[in-house]
DNA sequence: ATTTATACTGTATATATATTCAGTAAAATT
DNA sequence: AATTTTACTGAATATATATACAGTATAAAT
């Protein structure tokens, strides 16, 4: 699709807006007042640029006749999945992110910020298996129990959280695997999240 | 919330049609082509009864004005859960569905139209732990290899699918539990469907 | 160098649309 | 038995809305 330019974007984000926010998309008075236009022709013009670049169709006659394409309307409804690397962090710079897919809201419990693809079997007793996606929440308040996303230098891990004092054990569910024993002080260490979900496409 | 009449409901259901199908909702004269009523007024007063009984809202003067309400919108976009009950199969019927939950349409690869919430741990190898949700679609077509929901009699059960001729091997994921042999045509045997996905809930 | 796209203001207007008023009739509720 | 709700037709209308036309100005593409 072609590129759009930023008064484009702002109108196009506008228009997603007014339909989340009011359930119907706006008129081209609403566009101006939204974004400070004095003629509605400003809005007019940016729509018909919107739907030749094929983000938008328009019904000719019909108010209100603003349809977010497909892919349109997708795009403001997707999470990233962050591979496991072994060295490197998931972060949500682009060069980690997999791919991008559909959000949906309500779709665990707590609400979460990125899809891990688990590489390995190391918590294969507690039902993660190798390519499943875990849905993880950035925080770094977790209890003992938790599956956590932990950062030891450059290693990424997926473990059971067990702390008592300032001895932190990170605890595979494999019995092949090692339990991983450090201090909370460590440099180098961090929770960079826990898990709220899981999801397997098969 | 307050019943709908029989018109009611179809009024409804022609506006989530109408904003699915086009992106925005209908006109009253909309409403009264699709559903063959000849004065706006018939529109008009379905509308009202919609918002007196809480399952829309009108922007007074603004054309188009319809909101669905978030638990009239969600209504449309839900899957059912259902309890893998050993005595009963997994059907739509009321009695059987748990709860519903948000639905999205391309969450996993292929289609589904139920989510079985798992009891047991017959699977458990294979990551599927108690109270998993399994995302399944309805099909007698399945391969080996496949897990598949099979019904004996009244027996409801998830397991690996195996066949070479007319005899047929559920396998379990765990070592605790045994295979089941039995043959294709042997009465009361029957495929509701296979796992497309699983989602977990922490 | 010329054309096309971007980014608007400002005016005008046909028509799309919500909404009110006047009825009729049957069913449900009080 | 009286009232309210449901379920419409039919006509009228104020206004909400899309959209065309006339300009101005700058940036980008050919």
């Amino acid at each position: 699709m072609k590129e759009l330019t930023i008064q484009q974007k702002k109108v196009l984000q506008c228009i997603k807006f007014y339909i989340k926010k009011t359930g119907f998309p706006p008129t081209r008075a609403d566009i101006c007042r939204e974004l400070g236009f004095k003629s509605p022709n400003a809005a007019e013009s940016h729509l018909r640029a919107l739907e030749k670049k094929g983000y938008i169709t328009i019904e000719n006659g019909a108010s209100r006749g603003i349809n977010l394409t497909e892919n349109t309307a997708e795009q403001s409804q997707t999470i990233p999945v962050i591979g496991l690397v072994a060295a490197g962090s998931p972060t949500l710079a682009d060069e980690n992110i997999e791919k991008h897919i559909p959000y949906q809201e309500s779709l665990f419990l707590s609400d979460f910020d990125y899809f891990l693809r688990v590489k390995g079997l190391s918590m294969k007793d507690a039902g993660i298996m190798e390519d499943d996606l875990v849905a993880i929440k950035k925080t770094s308040e977790v209890r003992n129990g938790d599956i956590v996303v932990a950062r030891i230098d450059d290693e990424v891990t997926l473990k059971y959280f067990q702390s008592s004092g300032n001895q932190i054990k990170l605890i595979p569910a494999n019995d092949d695997f090692e339990e991983i024993y450090i201090n909370k002080e460590t440099e180098g260490f961090f929770i960079e999240g826990k898990s709220v979900g899981l999801i397997r496409e098969n």
